[in-house]
DNA sequence: TTTAATATTGAATGAATATTCAATAAATAA
DNA sequence: TTATTTATTGAATATTCATTCAATATTAAA
């Protein structure tokens, strides 16, 4: 099938564009970059990407396809359990596991273009509101969190997860990452059993939850 | 004095290439681009910063500067009162009064330096680390949080307020985004009232605060 | 005023940029 | 087999890029 070749090729160049923006930095790669690294010259990188706008969406695509398939292999683990264990879904949810398969200088880098991209940013919307879904349902299964508000208690946690990968990034020194880390994770750890203690005391006890 | 005019000829560059990154994203701004626009030839560009890199590295120091400016009034206003009262404190860290001052996608572009810039890697997390500092000094003025862990507090509360305009940039409908800040507010909120709550009942009630 | 340092200009550089085009090779459909 | 579509090549385009340089203007120090 014609189709496939095409489909390959352009996963090849996407993929060959990512590689040179880790190394490189997406700033540093042009169109006759991404075709000297995969052996091709520039003109067949337009036939199928017919402009620069298009690789970069394509490259966008290619990350967020991949930041998702991270959190794939913490989801259906924790998928087993019939109840939540809040310490694992917190160790799950922390683990830096992917930091060898995904790169935070380019999801950046392209994070930056959804202030001058609706389209972008629609897509790492999408992409971050599924997480959540995907959160919320993984709290439903749990009896009892499952009669609280898991949407908001999905929303909160990953407001702390993803604030905490932003500071964390400007770590050098692992034992204060380490620190650091910690600290978050006892975060989400708190908003996980003050739900808990809302639900079986049966009324709040602080200001939140609706 | 001659320095004087080095001095705000480079401030003035440096203003001028925020101006057009800004519009134009900073991928899109070159040293030709700035000059065009300040209507001096690229050579004097090149006389105050004679490499690119250091004009990226002015830039960046220009938009801390900025950041850490934002943060002030919000701070000054804060310090007149005598207690710490959460409601106002919430109010003011999440006050997007700056919007109009500060643009979210030139900070972020910049941001994305951090993974191959250890120079500007410590210049970020400097920031970061140093407006948790002047959150804990607030928080110290107050009469019941000071015996608790407020630089504790303080790391919980950024990491909340940073997670959610990380994720806020993605909103594109105002009520919506308006329902996510209330969310945030109150999850701060929650973080303020748990600390009063486990220092007046002189024992922590969840696993955190150690 | 003379001297030295800095500020500013404008022209020129070669390399790299995205993109176009015509030509050929390979694969598929008729 | 022939016709047609797609894949691939390589050369060429104008433009923009960061950077250099020599020449001049301005300012401050002697």
């Amino acid at each position: 099938m014609k189709n496939t070749i095409r489909k390959e090729r352009k996963k090849e160049i996407i993929s060959g564009m990512y590689e040179l923006s880790r190394r490189e930095g997406l700033e540093n790669v042009s169109i006759a970059k991404i075709g000297k690294h995969l052996g091709m010259p520039p003109s067949l990188v337009m036939h199928y990407f017919p402009n620069k706008r298009l690789l970069i969406l394509g490259l966008i695509d290619h990350i967020l396809h991949q930041y998702q398939l991270i959190y794939k292999p913490i989801i259906s683990k924790l998928e087993k359990n019939p109840r939540v264990d809040p310490e694992l879904l917190v160790e799950r949810l922390f683990s830096r596991e992917w930091n060898l398969l995904f790169d935070d200088g380019v999801f950046f880098s392209c994070y930056a273009f959804i202030f001058r991209d609706q389209s972008i940013k629609k897509e790492y919307k999408n992409l971050h509101v599924k997480l959540r879904v995907t959160l919320k349902n993984l709290l439903d299964k749990d009896e009892v969190l499952v009669s609280g508000d898991t949407g908001l208690l999905a929303e909160k946690i990953f407001v702390v997860i993803e604030g905490a990968y932003y500071y964390l990034s400007m770590m050098d020194e692992a034992r204060e990452y380490d620190q650091k880390l910690e600290l978050f994770k006892n975060q989400v750890y708190d908003l996980i059993y003050a739900e808990i203690n809302r639900i079986q005391s049966g009324k709040g006890m602080y200001s939140s939850g609706g």
